[in-house]
DNA sequence: CAGATGACGATCA
DNA sequence: CTGATCGCCATCT
C-alpha cells in the first residue's frame, strides 16, 4: 500500500454507486493531479477485481474498460446502478 | 538511469 | 464536431 497504484484502487473502490469519476478525479484523489495517464495504466493492469473501474470514465465519458469484459456493457452496469438508486 | 508503454487530457487542424 | 498530435505521469524492461 505504497505506491501510486494503491492509493488509485483504494479512490476507485470509494467511488459510490451509480457515479462516475474520471481518471483525473481519481488521480487528483490519489494525490497526482493531472496523472490520469498512469491511473488509466495502472488500472488496465488491474490487480484488484474489487475495484469498478466501470465507474471510471474519461472526461469525454468514453472508453473505460469492462466494456463486455464480463458480458455485461459498462452503459448496462452504470445504468443498473442508477436504476437501483432511484428505486 | 534511460527508454518504451499506456483504460488519459487538452489543444490544433 | 471529428481526427490527429503533443504533453503529463507512473510502472516495467
Amino acid at each position: 500500500m505504497n505506491s501510486f497504484a494503491e492509493k488509485v484502487r483504494a479512490v476507485v473502490r470509494k467511488i459510490p454507486k451509480g457515479k462516475t469519476m474520471t481518471y483525473g478525479a481519481v488521480a487528483k484523489a490519489a494525490g497526482r493531479t493531472g496523472a490520469a495517464r498512469a491511473v488509466g495504466t495502472i488500472m488496465s493492469h488491474n490487480d484488484d477485481t474489487t475495484v469498478p473501474c466501470h465507474r471510471v470514465v474519461r472526461s469525454d465519458g468514453k472508453r473505460s474498460g469492462y466494456n463486455g469484459l464480463m458480458g455485461v456493457s459498462r452503459e448496462a452496469i452504470l445504468a443498473k446502478e442508477r436504476a437501483e438508486l432511484a428505486a
